[in-house]
RNA sequence: GGGCGCAUAGCUCAGCUGGGAGAGCACUUGCCUUACAAGCAAGGGGUCAUAGGUUCAAGUCCUAUUGCGCCCACCA
């Protein structure tokens, strides 16, 4: 038989060594052969940029709790874990290290030896990150973690690239696209951020070539007139129908352009003359191509003016709008300026200001792949949790356009497209062509470019499992169960997930979508880096336990919602793992160590006789156990966890154990069994409906419990059926409780000493009374009480008393010299003026026709129930109210 | 321009299909009672943002308003 538990609760003493014996025990592993039904999540595979932060704890805790909640409910549970190579972010690291550390940039590195530079960040950050997820308990299958860029991830990923190509979903264009300057890549429509800036509205006059007036024109960036190559006005503008087919003269470049006439302007809009610049702006882009213009770009990769920009060629492109509207306005073009809310597009990854530019790339025609997607989640095959996610899933979705998917970028995988140096015949293929198809020469390369990083992530579901290979685990494990991410990455991974899974496994990639919020610090504002209010959760750990995280995690959230980080609250659960380490030693220090440990085992019968606070307790547990299982199944991870902690604190602790004190203590060694053995019992149940959320302290308490022959983690979920249902033994518990509540309120009032014992009289009829007896030592031990009477009326009542009602019962405590009237009157007052108001509220209602005819029968009759017991308790705290006045004035009186 | 969320005790937030307002922290009072002061016991504190509506019954459903926050949107 184990030790008794230590002193005090040191989660840093055991959760790392439990960790071990959970990995070592192979819980954590899924067996493709196993008789069980199969339950999976993919872990969102964080990225490789650095470690892991308050967003992934609260992430992972989620899945945590999931998974070892189905795995003990008796389901092959897998939680597949991985880390994403990240593309971009990676690549800006990785570069910025070098520049730091070595004072060289990427190019001067070169490509393949930047790219072994990269592979060394990925084995330490990578490493780093999975460690922490050991730290934080994740019981994820690690003979199956995998990485966004090994072997085979980049087979899925030149399998799907190459079968969307075949299929005509790819292709190669030349369109307007996102420019990150700063990064030097371009980016999708997801990776652009929108922000409302104060900016301007430049007004300039396009003169007239026939040395008419010609037009102004609203610009918020004048820096790209050196591209345009018409003006276009409304149709139906009568301002400007006489301009239509004329030429305008770009002010001080003398270039003419055609006025044009398209349906593109606004009329109401700046002047409702529009510039069109075709390669800087995507709607002047459409239009160039309906009037056949040409679209020479202004503005180069790196932001800066070109040849186009003259004398301004070479600077910054917002250095090169300070001059060139000086200078407009010098020569009197610049008709005025206005301040204007502006919104900007930025770079989610480094803020720059995106530049719209005309760009070779490559696409994913969004059409045809999002058909199914759009089907999947309007016939439920695919459901958020909470549902309003699926408005906004559906909303991007259908207005979705092309994804570019092509990255400049070395870090990633490389788009699988090669081209013949002499012929420049381009061929898509799964392997690099030995000669080109066309010509036969043998001069082929690789196009340069990377791919999206979210495109690889879409096929996360099923390029973990082996696909495009069909394996036992693809065909086991996929679709997956449930996907649990943040709402901030719906439109990058979610969405993509779904329709890259119909598109190659004509399936689902899971059947739920669990979104939490995000966490923020105490003030509410979002972690970041930048702010400097992140939250190591590393530390947190190191501090407080993982098991406190975690439950402050899981029970602190409501799904969709953000989540207020605050020590408060991590200190309570804190507590609560402390209260629980507390409880369980005394379960433990009370057992009888030369006993047999088989009536302690997990599944041992319960005792044959129990008595009533038994009864309760199992009937209660019983009870939490039904509502925390139904709340699991919901996805109300809050709502369970905290049941389970008002079962543990409030009726475990705080009732049971005291309970039963006096019996552990006493000489009955037959009772004495039955009671540990009932402790043991209630606390296993616990345990093991907390397991999921607060896994080290339980597992550990567990490991110390006789009898236990198997880790917790394997243990099974309970079952309600297991436990006696004992709704009587409930009902009588909590009248005793009331009373003993009703005397230590009567205790506080009259500042009696805790220790000083009590006498007490209960005045009932003769049945309620008998049922109090059988609570009476409760009463005894829990009131501190010596002495109980039971009569059947008041006449032997003395007068100096503090009274109280509970239900049909009348207590009185006798208690001389410490009765404050004035204090009883204001008491009585209070309980009387509550229950006056009561009865005003039920009398009411029942009075009203309406709702006796037309609400429920069973409503009306508890409501009714209500009426009476609250009258009966009013009668008798009016009576002693009326008795307690007379003895003031009394009172009052002699004084005179 | 479109959409969504939140507004409940001093603070942070629960409250799932409508049927007597909850938790944690903070506060007051009394307790180092042999599991636990990271604790025990007893308390105080809320016209559930505002205005309408549906209903026998609304914190809960509907509409509008106000305030805060978020997302989407091709920067004339």
């Amino acid at each position: 038989m184990d030790k008794n538990l230590p002193k005090t609760y040191a989660p840093k003493e055991f959760e790392d060594r439990i960790y071990q014996t959970w990995e070592d025990s192979g819980a954590f592993h899924a067996d493709v052969n196993s008789e069980k039904t199969p339950y999976t999540i993919v872990m969102p595979p964080p990225n490789i940029t650095g470690q892991l932060h308050m967003g992934h704890a609260l992430d992972h805790t989620i899945q945590d709790v999931l998974t070892r909640w189905k795995r003990m409910a008796g389901f092959d549970a897998l939680w597949l874990p991985g880390t994403d190579h990240a593309s971009i972010a990676t690549e800006v690291r990785v570069a910025d290290k070098l520049r730091v550390e070595e004072g060289i940039t990427k190019e001067e590195l070169g490509r393949e030896e930047f790219l072994k530079r990269a592979w060394a960040w990925k084995e330490t950050y990578g490493g780093k990150i999975t460690e922490q997820c050991r730290k934080l308990g994740d019981s994820c299958d690690w003979k199956r973690e995998r990485f966004t860029m090994d072997e085979g991830c980049n087979r899925a990923v030149t399998e799907f690239f190459v079968q969307l190509y075949e299929k005509g979903m790819i292709y190669k264009g030349n369109r307007i696209i996102n420019w990150c300057p700063s990064c030097g890549t371009s980016l999708s429509d997801a990776e652009v951020e929108h922000d409302d800036k104060k900016g301007k509205y430049y007004y300039i006059r396009y003169p007239g070539s026939d040395g008419g007036p010609g037009l102004v024109v609203a610009t918020s960036r004048p820096e790209t007139m050196f591209g345009d190559v018409a003006v276009a006005v409304n149709p139906d503008d009568a301002r400007y129908r006489d301009l239509i087919g004329k030429t305008v003269i770009l002010p001080l470049i003398d270039r003419e352009i055609p006025v044009i006439a398209d349906p593109y302007p606004d009329m109401e809009k700046g002047t409702g003359a529009v510039k069109i610049t075709p390669a800087h702006d995507p709607n002047d882009f459409e239009v160039g191509c309906r009037h056949d213009l040409p679209s020479p770009s202004c503005i180069e990769e790196d932001a800066t003016m070109n040849d186009l920009a003259g004398k301004y060629s070479g600077l910054d492109r917002y250095a090169c709008r300070k001059a060139w509207i000086a200078d407009l306005d010098a020569a009197g073009f610049l008709e005025k300026i206005e301040e204007m809310v502006i919104p900007i597009g930025e770079c989610y990854r480094c803020h720059d200001v995106v530049e719209p530019m005309l760009s070779e790339q490559w696409f994913v025609h969004m059409d045809e792949l999002a058909k199914p997607a759009i089907a999947a989640v309007e016939k439920g095959e695919v459901r958020f949790v909470p549902a309003r996610f699926e408005k906004i899933y559906l909303h991007w979705l259908e207005e979705i356009r092309d994804w570019c998917i092509s990255r400049q970028l070395w870090w990633g995988h490389r788009i699988p497209a090669y081209y013949c140096q002499d012929c420049g015949e381009m061929t898509v293929a799964r392997k690099q062509p030995d000669v080109c198809p066309a010509c036969r020469s043998s001069q082929i390369v690789q196009d340069e470019d990377v791919l999206d990083t979210w495109f690889s992530s879409a096929l996360w579901t099923f390029s973990t499992l082996g696909w495009p290979e069909r394996t036992e685990d693809l065909a086991r494990y996929h679709p997956t169960d449930v996907l649990v991410t943040g709402y901030d990455i719906i439109f990058f991974w979610v969405v993509r997930m779904v329709f890259s899974a119909y598109a190659m496994m004509d399936e689902e990639p899971f059947r739920y979508v669990y979104v939490h919020g995000l966490v923020r610090d105490g003030d509410g504002r979002k972690m970041s880096k930048s702010l400097g209010n992140g939250v190591d959760p590393l530390e947190i750990i190191d501090q407080y336990g993982a098991d406190a995280l975690r439950f402050m995690l899981s029970t602190g959230i409501s799904p969709g919602n953000d989540l207020r980080f605050t020590m408060d609250r991590l200190e309570s659960c804190r507590n609560f793992a402390n209260k629980l380490w507390n409880a369980s030693r005394f379960v433990i220090m009370n057992l009888n160590e030369g006993g047999d440990s088989t009536l302690y085992a997990p599944g041992a019968p319960l005792p044959d006789e129990l008595t009533l606070a038994d009864r309760w307790i199992l009937d209660r547990i019983r009870q939490a156990v039904i509502e925390a299982t139904a709340n699991m199944e919901k996805f109300e991870l809050a709502l369970a966890g905290q049941k389970v902690y008002e079962l543990i604190w409030n009726e475990y602790c705080d009732w049971y154990i005291e309970l039963v004190k006096t019996r552990l203590y006493g000489d009955d060694e037959a009772d004495k069994e039955r009671v540990r053995r009932i402790l043991v019992r209630g606390l296993r149940e616990m345990l093991s409906l907390l397991h999921p959320f607060m896994p080290f302290i339980t597992e550990e308490i567990w490991s110390h419990l006789p009898g236990s022959d198997m880790l917790l983690i394997r243990a099974a979920w309970p079952k309600a059926e297991a436990l006696p249902a004992d709704p009587a033994a409930t009902r009588q518990m909590e009248l005793a409780m009331d009373i003993i509540r009703s005397i230590r309120n009567i205790r506080a009032e009259a500042e009696a000493q805790p220790s000083q014992k009590l006498r007490v009289l209960l005045v009932a009829e003769t049945a309620v009374l008998n049922n109090i007896r059988l609570c009476e030592t409760h009463i005894r031990d829990l009131g501190n009480v010596v002495d109980i009477h039971y009569l059947n009326d008041k006449t032997e009542v003395p007068e100096a008393v503090m009274t109280g009602v509970v239900d049909q019962v009348e207590i009185f405590v006798p208690l001389d010299d410490l009765i404050d009237f004035k204090a009883e009157a204001v008491r009585l007052e209070k309980e009387s003026g509550r229950l006056s108001g009561e009865i005003n509220r039920l009398g009411i209602k029942l009075a009203n026709t309406a709702f006796t005819s037309k609400a429920p029968a069973a409503v009306v009759q508890a409501e009714r129930d209500k009426l009476d017991k609250y009258q009966e308790m009013l009668d008798k705290v009016a009576e002693r109210l009326l008795l307690v006045r007379q003895k003031l004035e009394n009172e009052t009186r002699s004084d005179i």
